[in-house]
DNA sequence: AATGATAGTTAGAATTATTCCAATTTAGAC
DNA sequence: GTCTAAATTGGAATAATTCTAACTATCATT
């Protein structure tokens, strides 16, 4: 047994849906996207797990990462060729690469605007998934 | 001296505005790209390129697709963790990626659209580049 | 509470796209 | 024609990610 945090039912729950397990190794990366959303890449996911489980291994994360992927609970995010990032799912939104920090920000999209892009496709065509992102600086340091 | 084709000008003009030199090898990587659109990766481009100047390098092929990008001639498009494709860039576009087949299709953006889409970003923000790509799978074979 | 079957984790090797580097070649300017 | 800077080349290096095979934990059944 593990010790459970705030968010194991609702992760339990997800996993369960999926017929999956609920591991430790699982609640641990969750909570760490959950704890600072700035959007880790899996390298820093790892270095964040390891302080509360040294043991756990970078392939680990991986998995986990995945997993959570698979359940809805996390979705990935890609600029260019740089390194996958991980964002807890909430509702649907874009992402904004600031080029100055690298810092990603999420950004609010309207049902309406999501709808209207959905719009533009061809008949025939229907999408799983709609990736917006931007790129750009930022001027202030905030 | 090397034997200029249809797009030489456009190309060269490009260049030059840039400060960079025209080349036999920025030559043939475009029109490898223009002749089969098909958002060719960079191998795929390198395999296209030799057979008309067997001497090339992939390093070559990496460098002058940077390069047409740079030029502005050259749009880079990314899914998820797949290897870097490239399309000649005419006006701005969307992309779909057929999970079916893998194939590429642009989809095209009404200025509206896009305009509507920038107009999400909180004040303070302003984009360089946006990058729309759906997700899903073609229905019937084409 | 032992057993067996399945799922999950681990460490390290392997893969793959891409970049880097040092040496050579090419091309434009004088 | 020579000089200088830019471009190309081949191969080595890098870095994120995936794979593999062995081990461990968990669940269901008795």
């Amino acid at each position: 047994m593990f010790t459970p945090t705030i968010h194991s039912d609702a992760l339990a729950q997800k996993l369960a849906d999926s017929g999956l397990r609920n591991t430790p190794q699982r609640e641990l990366v969750y909570d760490a996207l959950l704890t600072k959303r700035d959007h880790p890449t899996a390298d820093e996911v790892y270095a964040r797990v390891k302080t509360q489980l040294p043991g756990i291994s970078l392939a680990t994360v991986y998995n986990c990462l995945e997993t959570l992927v698979q359940c809805n609970l996390v979705r990935v995010v890609n600029f260019e060729r740089a390194p996958t990032r991980y964002c807890p799912h909430l509702h649907p939104h874009a992402h904004f690469h600031d080029e100055s920090t690298g810092a990603t920000h999420d950004i609010e999209l309207p049902d309406q605007l999501l709808a209207a892009i959905k719009a533009v496709l061809p008949t025939g065509y229907s999408a799983d998934a709609v990736e917006i992102t931007f790129r750009g600086k930022l001027p202030a340091p905030r």
